[in-house]
This record gives C-alpha cells, sequence and structure tokens, in this order.
RNA sequence: GCGUCCUUAGCUCAGUUGGUUAGAGCGCUACCUUGACAUGGUAGAGGUCACUGGUUCGAAUCCAGUAGGACGCACCA
C-alpha cells in the first residue's frame, strides 16, 4: 500500500473499472429496487444541489445493491428548453450577430443540436467523478427518439380525455423571450412605484353625489387605460351607487365605459372605483367573465400598444360591437413609454388628479429577468382540477410519502388551488405539439400528421400545417419514471421498475416538477387491477447548499463552489478567472475577486470524492438548508487518511504473516469491537429507514476513529509486538483486525465509494473472501449473537481505568513516557477479575510498569488519585504531590458529588416524582445516588489520609 | 395577510417519539517527532439550549405568546 492517501489516482481509476465491468446495470434477480434521477440540464455543469442529491441517491442505490436488491438507478438528462435556447442564442448573437431568426427554425435546432452534442457530456463527466452508480447503459434524453414518442403520446391522450385544451386565454407573456409562461414561472418583486390618480368624465351629463361629473379611479398601470372595458364600484357603496349602470367616456379613446358592480371592489382603496382592463390584468379579465366585458387587447406581443385594439368575448371570439380605434400617435410605443406618454397627455387634460407613492408587486420572468404582461393569447391547457384531486389524494392516502413530512403541507396547499396549466411555448426547441391546423384555423390533434388526418377523414389534398409551438420542459419531464422505462410499449424495464421506491429532489421543483410528475404518472400509469400508480413511493427532499455565512451560491454573488474544485483542488488564479472571468461588470468582478482571495487565499486544496460526500452525508439532516463549511470537508479529508492508515497497520501485520493454521482465540478486545460492529451497522440500518444519513455518516465516523482505531487497534499492539504472545491469541487477533475492517469497509462504502474499494480490494481477499468488487459484496447483517455484554463492560472498565492514569500525568504533567507504578484500591471480584485478564493491555497502553492491588482502607504513600467507578485508580509519587493542592483538589471534586447527592435526594425524596416516574427511571436515579454517596466518601478517605 | 420552518459552545451542526452531569467536528489552551497516521496522539477550557408564561414529578424536547431570521403562497386597482 501506498504511504500516502492519493485520492484522484484511486477514484478515476476505480470508476474506470466499475463502469468497464458493467456493475451499474441491474442484476437479474432481486427484489426491484429503482430510483430516477432528476434529469439534470444537458448542456449544464454539476454545482453543489446536484453532489449533495446524486450522493444520496449513490448511497441508496449502493446500500440496497449490496442487500442483493435488484437496483436500477435510471440516468438520463433534460434537454431544458428555454434555458437551453437562450444559452445558444445569445452564443449565436456574441459570435456571429445573429438571431435565431436570421437562421430559421431547421438550422437554429440544429445548432443546439449541435451544442448539445459538444457539451452535452460535461455533466455526465462530472458526474462519473462523483462516483454516481447510474446505469449508463440505459442512459435517456427527454427529446431521444422514444421520449418524443411518449410525449406525443401522453398528449394525445390527454387530449382525447378531455384534459388538454386550446384556447385564447389571458397568459403570463415574456415580451423579451416572445413566449407565454406559466405561473410557476413568475416570480413576483417587490418595487416602489406611483398610484395614478385618474380621472373618467361621467356620460351624459350624469354627475355624483358630491356633484362632481367625473370618476376619479386609482392604477399603477396608466398605459392598460387604453384597453379599459368599464369602471367598476362596490354594489354598497352608498358613494356610487346611483351611478351603476350609467357610463363614463374614457379620455383619449372616448370609448363608453360602463359602471358595474362587483363585490371584489374594496370600498377604502383609492376612490372606491376601479378601471377594469380584462385583457391586461388577471383579476380585470375574472372580473370580464363575470360581467361578459370585452377583452380589449392593445399591446402587440412586444409589449407595444397596437396600431388598433382587439376586441373579444371571453370566449375568444372576436367581438365587433367595440369601437377598436386607438389614438394614431401611440401606435408602436413601447409600454413604458406610452404610460408616460399617457400621462402627460391627461395631465394636459386635467384629468390627471395626483400622483401617489406605491409600493407593487412586479411579475418578472424567472428567465429573462424582464416584466411579465398578461396577454391574450391563444395556447394550450392542461385542465388540472382532476388531476390534482387524484394527486393530492395519493398523499393523503400515503402512498406518496414526503421526507421530511412538512412538505405535505405545502404540496397540499398548492394543489388546492392549482390553476390550469398552460404548456405551450412559443419557442423552437422542444417537443413540437402534436396539432395539425388546415387553413380555416381548424385543429387536428394525432401522434403523426397521417394520423390526424385519418382521425378526421382528411384527404392529401388538404393543406395542414404542424403548430409552431413546443411544449413546456415540465410536460415531458412530468412523464420521467415511466417514459425513461418505455412507455407506452408495456416493457417488462417499467413493469419491474414502476414505480420508482424514492425521487431525491430540492423543494424549489416540487410544484414545477414532483405535483406534475404525480399528477400525469397517476393518470397514465394503472397496476394490473386498474389502479392508479405513483410515480414514487417516497419524496426524499433535500435543503439548500448555501455558502459558509447562509447565503445562497449565485454567480452574481460570486460564492459559487464547484464541487470538482473541491475533489481535485484549483489555484487561486483558476478559481479567480472561473468565478469573475466572464463578469461583465468590473465592479462586480472586482468585489468578488476581493472576496474569493479572502475566503481562499491559496486557492482550494483538493480533498477527493469520498471526502466531499462524507461531508454532504454528514450535513444532511432532513429539512434543513445546509451552510457549506470548508473546514468540515477538511476534517473528513483528514477521515479519509485515517482510514487509509489504519489499513495500512492492519495489512503491515497481517499481510507477511503465514497462517499457521492455529485454532484463533479471541481476547476480549476482539470480541468487543466485533460487538461494537455490530451495534454500528444497526444504527446504520436504522438511519437508512429515516433517511437519516447524518446519523449513518456519524456511526460510521465515530465506529472508525474512535472505536477502531483509538482503541482496538491500541488494543492490538501489545499482542502483535509481543514475540512471545501465544499463537492462538495472534491468530484471532489478526482475524478480527482483518474481519473488522473489512465489514466496516463494506458498511462505509454507500458513502465513500472509493477507498473503501480500494483498501478492500487487498483486505478482502485476506479474510478469505473472494469478491470483484466490494460494489457487489454483501451487506453485512447486524448480528446481535455478536454482541458480548460482558466483552463490552469489561472493555468500558478498561477504557475507564486508562482515562483516569492518562488524567493523572496530563494534571501532574508527567511525560507520556514516563513508566508509573498503579495501585488499585478497593478493587471488586470483578474488577480483579478484569484486571487479570486485561493486564497486558492495562501496563502497554497506560505505561505502566507495575500494578498492585491493595484492599480498601490501606495505607499508601502519597499518591495521586483518580476514581474509576467506585475504583481507586492511584499514582504513587510522593514527591509530585502537594498536599495543600491536593487537598482543595479532593474538597472541590467532594463539593461536586456532594452537589449531586443534593439533588439526587431531593428528587428522590419527592413523592411525585417516586410516585409517578417509571419504575426504571427511579432505580437509575438511585443507582446515581449510592454511586455518588461512595464517591464521597472515597474522597473523604483521601482527604483525611493527606498530611496537614 | 395566510402557511411552514429555524434560533443549542467562538463557528457549522446533532440531540431518535419528555427521564444526562446537553454532545460532535472545526477553532482555542497545554503537553507529546510513542515503530498506521503531525491530514496524528493525550488532557482540557468553553453552553442560563432566543425570551416569557403554561402543562408535567420532570422540558433543549410538548402548548401558547413575544422577538429575530429563512422560505412558500396569495395579494387592492
Amino acid at each position: 500500500m501506498d504511504t500516502t492517501y492519493k485520492p484522484a489516482e484511486i477514484e478515476t481509476r476505480w470508476y474506470a473499472e466499475w463502469e468497464k465491468a458493467g456493475y451499474f446495470a441491474p442484476a437479474d434477480n432481486g427484489t426491484p429496487y429503482s430510483i430516477a434521477i432528476p434529469p439534470p440540464n444537458v448542456t449544464g455543469s454539476l454545482h453543489m444541489g446536484h453532489a449533495f442529491q446524486h450522493s444520496i441517491m449513490d448511497a441508496l442505490i449502493r446500500y440496497q445493491r449490496m442487500r442483493g436488491n435488484r437496483t436500477l438507478w435510471q440516468v438520463g438528462t433534460d434537454h431544458a428548453g428555454i434555458a437551453t435556447q437562450m444559452v445558444v442564442e445569445r452564443k449565436l448573437a456574441a459570435e456571429e450577430g445573429k438571431t435565431r431568426h436570421d437562421l430559421g427554425r431547421d438550422a437554429f435546432t440544429d445548432r443546439i443540436w449541435d451544442w448539445k452534442a459538444e457539451s452535452g457530456g460535461t455533466i455526465t463527466g462530472q458526474m462519473r467523478r462523483l462516483g454516481t452508480s447510474v446505469d449508463w447503459d440505459t442512459e435517456r434524453f427527454t427529446m431521444d427518439e422514444g421520449f418524443s414518442n411518449a410525449v406525443r403520446e401522453a398528449f394525445v391522450r390527454l387530449y382525447e380525455d378531455g384534459l388538454i385544451y386550446r384556447g385564447k386565454r389571458l397568459v403570463n407573456w415574456d415580451p423579451a423571450l416572445q413566449t407565454a409562461i406559466s405561473d410557476l414561472e413568475v416570480e413576483n418583486h417587490d418595487v416602489n412605484g406611483h398610484l395614478w390618480h385618474l380621472r373618467y368624465p361621467l356620460a351624459d351629463g350624469v354627475k355624483t353625489a358630491d356633484g362632481l361629473d367625473y370618476l376619479t379611479v386609482a392604477t399603477t398601470r396608466p398605459e392598460t387605460l387604453l384597453g379599459d372595458a368599464a369602471v367598476a364600484v362596490h354594489p354598497e357603496d352608498e358613494r356610487y351607487r346611483k351611478l351603476i349602470g350609467k357610463f363614463v367616456t374614457l379620455p383619449l379613446v372616448s370609448r363608453r365605459l360602463p359602471v358595474i358592480a362587483d363585490p371584489y371592489v374594496d370600498r377604502e382603496f383609492g376612490s372606491g372605483c376601479v378601471k377594469i382592463t380584462p385583457a391586461h390584468d388577471f383579476n380585470d379579465y375574472d372580473m370580464g367573465r363575470r360581467h361578459n366585458l370585452p377583452l380589449i387587447n392593445v399591446l402587440d406581443t412586444v409589449g407595444a400598444i397596437l396600431p388598433e385594439a382587439e376586441c373579444y368575448d371571453i370566449g375568444g371570439k372576436p367581438r365587433a360591437d367595440i369601437d377598436t380605434a386607438l389614438p394614431a400617435d401611440y401606435a408602436g410605443v413601447d409600454r413604458f413609454d406610452a404610460r408616460k406618454k399617457i400621462v402627460l397627455a391627461l395631465e394636459e387634460l386635467d384629468l390627471l388628479e395626483r400622483i401617489e407613492d406605491h409600493k407593487l408587486k412586479v411579475p418578472k420572468g424567472d428567465r429573462s429577468g424582464k416584466i411579465i404582461e398578461p396577454l391574450l393569447t391563444d395556447q394550450w391547457f392542461v385542465a388540472t382540477e382532476k388531476l390534482a384531486t387524484d394527486a393530492i389524494a395519493a398523499v393523503e392516502n400515503g402512498d406518496i410519502e414526503f421526507v421530511p413530512k412538512q412538505y405535505e403541507n405545502m404540496y397540499f396547499a398548492w394543489m388546492r388551488n392549482i390553476q390550469d396549466w398552460c404548456v405551450s411555448r412559443q419557442l423552437w426547441w422542444g417537443h413540437r405539439i402534436p396539432a395539425w391546423y388546415d387553413k380555416d384555423g381548424n385543429f387536428y390533434v394525432g401522434r403523426d400528421e397521417a394520423e390526424a388526418r385519418a382521425a378526421h377523414g382528411l384527404s392529401d389534398a388538404v393543406e395542414l400545417r404542424q403548430d409552431d409551438d413546443v411544449l413546456d420542459t415540465w410536460f415531458s419531464s412530468a412523464l420521467w419514471t415511466f417514459g425513461t422505462l418505455g412507455w407506452p410499449e408495456d416493457t417488462a424495464r417499467l413493469r419491474d421498475f414502476h414505480p420508482t421506491d424514492v425521487l431525491v429532489t430540492g423543494f424549489d421543483i416540487i410544484f414545477f416538477w414532483v405535483a406534475r410528475m404525480i399528477m400525469f404518472t397517476l393518470h397514465f400509469m394503472k397496476n394490473p387491477d386498474g389502479s392508479a400508480q405513483v410515480p414514487f413511493k417516497t419524496v426524499y427532499v433535500t435543503g439548500l447548499i448555501r455558502d459558509e455565512s447562509g447565503q445562497k451560491m449565485s454567480k452574481s454573488k460570486g460564492n459559487v463552489i464547484d464541487p470538482l474544485d473541491m475533489i481535485d483542488g484549483i489555484s487561486l488564479d483558476a478559481l479567480l478567472e472561473k468565478r469573475c472571468g466572464s463578469m461583465m461588470q468590473p465592479q462586480l468582478a472586482e468585489k468578488i475577486g476581493k472576496r474569493t482571495r479572502k475566503a481562499f487565499p491559496e486557492g482550494i486544496a483538493p480533498h477527493g470524492t469520498d471526502a466531499l460526500r462524507f461531508t454532504l452525508f454528514s450535513l444532511a439532516s432532513t429539512g434543513r438548508d445546509i451552510n457549506w463549511d470548508m473546514k468540515r470537508l477538511e476534517g473528513y479529508r483528514n477521515f479519509c487518511n485515517k482510514i487509509w492508515n489504519a489499513a495500512r497497520y492492519v495489512l503491515m501485520n497481517t499481510e507477511a504473516q503465514q497462517s499457521n493454521n492455529v485454532a484463533p482465540v479471541y481476547s476480549l478486545a476482539d470480541r468487543w469491537i466485533q460487538a461494537r460492529l455490530q451495534q454500528c451497522i444497526g444504527t446504520i440500518d436504522r438511519a437508512f429507514g429515516q433517511y437519516r444519513f447524518d446519523r449513518a455518516a456519524t456511526a460510521v465516523y465515530e465506529f472508525i476513529w474512535n472505536d477502531y482505531c483509538d482503541w482496538y487497534v491500541e488494543l492490538t499492539k501489545p499482542v502483535l509486538l509481543d514475540e512471545s504472545a501465544d499463537p492462538a491469541l495472534l491468530a484471532g487477533t489478526r482475524a478480527t483486525l482483518l474481519a473488522v475492517l473489512e465489514t466496516t469497509l463494506r458498511i462505509a462504502h454507500p458513502f465513500m465509494p472509493f477507498i473503501t474499494e480500494d483498501i478492500w480490494q487487498r483486505v478482502a481477499p485476506l479474510t478469505g473472501i473472494n469478491g470483484d468488487s466490494i460494489m457487489l459484496a454483501p451487506w453485512p447483517a447486524a448480528d446481535t449473537a455478536l454482541v458480548d455484554e460482558a466483552a463490552l463492560d469489561d472493555i468500558a472498565w478498561l477504557q475507564a481505568v486508562i482515562l483516569a492514569v492518562r488524567s493523572i500525568r496530563a494534571a501532574k504533567n508527567i511525560a507520556p513516557g514516563e513508566p508509573l507504578k498503579l495501585i488499585l484500591r478497593n478493587p471488586s471480584a470483578d474488577d480483579e477479575r478484569r484486571l487479570a485478564a486485561q493486564r497486558l493491555s492495562l501496563l502497554k497502553i497506560a505505561r505502566l510498569n507495575d500494578i498492585e492491588c491493595v484492599a480498601a482502607g490501606t495505607e499508601i504513600p502519597l499518591a495521586a488519585a483518580e476514581l474509576a467507578g467506585d475504583l481507586e485508580v492511584l499514582v504513587p509519587m510522593a514527591d509530585l504531590i502537594d498536599p495543600a493542592a491536593e487537598k482543595l483538589r479532593i474538597s472541590s471534586e467532594m463539593a461536586k458529588q456532594n452537589k449531586e447527592i443534593q439533588r439526587l435526594t431531593g428528587k428522590l425524596g419527592n413523592a411525585g416524582f417516586t410516585g409517578k416516574a417509571p419504575a426504571a427511571v427511579v432505580e437509575k436515579e438511585k443507582l446515581k445516588l449510592a454511586t455518588a454517596e461512595r464517591a464521597l466518601q472515597t474522597l473523604q478517605k483521601q482527604y483525611d489520609a493527606l498530611p496537614d
């Protein structure tokens, strides 16, 4: 074995071997266990969130694989509609100064395919570096042929089931990206804006109760005035009651608007009159529906004013009874310029009453960052009501469980007021909607054009053109768990591996993805008995990985840490280039540079994949974000090094030794470490069952470092270094060193796959285990028969005595190597037995040259004293003891015991406690009291024995 | 506004269904080149468990409220 641990070399070598050997593919038999990976963007790269989630999935898969289950970790990537199209558009603009329209649809999508071919391997390469044991043989892409087929199938079936419809509706329109987006893709931002109070003159000589000839309406968007269809007041508002049914004249346009009554109007807000613009505001749209108002659209798709308004009824049919003329000087003016112009014009007409500061929420596109415009357009929608009802039931009845549970509330809340889902996007990259139009605008849905023609009896002579729009990326993602397994074909993979067992994902996509997967899967996937199938039984929701001060990691903050840089290390210069190199704003770049230099003055040292993964596991407590801490990573890198060196020790002491066929005898220490190991396995099994990877990681860490390295390895030294040791005992020690290490490697493997494999390959053969890879080795079953309670107690005794001696050494400043004589006063029969069995261990590890037992009360020379339970641990050292100081120490010790005795006496004297607490608890407290009382007596005697 | 979560050692976090003298890692202090490992070893210091009240024999843990923080949803033009 190499004297130093070199993660990079080990990790790349073993991954290649595993992949070549085909270990990631599902086994031929066993109980199926499957996980579908949340497909990362095909052109994306690995970030900390991926590293976190992939590590968790990998641990689950490796654990289940070792347990003999037939594991499938389905891998694949997502075409990520808008995101990918934007990247390529930006590239095209930067490199050739062209837009996608310069190229045309086909040439542009070819460019995207080229870009995918070029950069699509980045993330899969990074996943390999992370050790993910996904089944690469069946890797999928949401736009591969089979999956595209599944998408068309799903669309057509939903349409046939009446769950997809097309219509002219008010949707969130991104004027920059020129596409509709769903409600979820809109982010509301707080801004300080204005409220313009405008006067709308009353028509026909009507006056208000106050004798005014106008109504005042307040608006945050004066430019939408051009599309107003009514003015609304509250039905019980006395001020305006008489005006209901009368008319106002819309300024600038001279359109007659009815005054309508609707309880939605807040009488307290502004004047209590609201302008209603059904084609440019969602609330007004609803009111328009209630009052059959015309939808008057005045904006085009880039957000500029139309030369002439378009008017529809609520069903989307053109409506001819409204004058659609608009003032000529606004035509083609951008919405925000038009706002200024209109305010100015109203001011000139003395129709602007006042302008007020006003805080409001502005909707922005999550991709473009531009202000979203509610716009009346023809779109495809998924009717969600029925789907959502079933999806809610599946979680309510426990078919699907969220871990942690609290996310179910969030899921329910969203599901219960879900709106129909706009699934069409005016993009070029994605699944084109399988609908064809004739010259008159009639549409025909089918799996392909031929089917659409056949279904509707259209001859080849009828000209058809496919819908230009593509589907929302999440439409295809929603089919992921079964689309990847062969659906709509009834494949063996689908039957075997669906439903999947668990979905591991971030809470940020519960609505985007998880909820929609549940809706679609319940609709499409049926069990043989006809009942609906869930996509997964459990949703394990991970927190976000934040930076060390709790900030979200983002490029603009310059606090992103690439997981690969933590694995392989990166120089400061390279890190600076990465963070600031492509920054457009030099000021920001400077700030980030400064921050980076401060945080990583020497770049980032390599830590290896195993250390990174182990850090992620140890921080993975549920329901909480993680503040990343480089120090933790260093700690677990050290842990890897510790394992490496422990293995070196074991191999050094076993590899070269010939087995001389002696029947091994197992020492107390051997039985003890076996017992501890079994307890550790039990803890890990429980932790896996609860998705508590932090607890599992802690159990592995503590067992290896505290039990195996700190105690067991030390306990083997006296035996292994003893020339005259009993060969049977030697054999037992060597066998245990190896066997426990070998098993430990297996239980650590799901968390740290590489270092465990590398060491296991050397250790396993020495234990007589033959296997190709630790990956395929069986998961150890916790064997309670091996939990030797007596050994646990005996070693605990040994540890207590050793700790007492060390404590004396430290307190008295005695060199660690200085041999000491130990006196044990007042030993019980158990103490005597334990001493006899472990005399050698005690002598060597505590570095003693003699141990003597004396009866209680025996007078001995001045000695430093400690208590190990009831046993007095004494180290005679007349010349080092200052009786006065020692008395002080003992009396403070006695004070502590007195306090404890007082506390316990009080508690036990409380009838409430003794009467109501469980007997076991009372007994425990009594025991404590007795121990404390004995300790006090012993201390008193020690005190009295000291000279004044 | 509605809902969820968080507040424990200097820092990052555990604390398994109420029963300890509240733990870990890092950091800190002192000592140690002991033949696996100085990416190490040994011994320590360090906490009124945000605050207030309640339930209970017993509260870091359960309940209510207060303060601070995070997030989700919906918002009155």
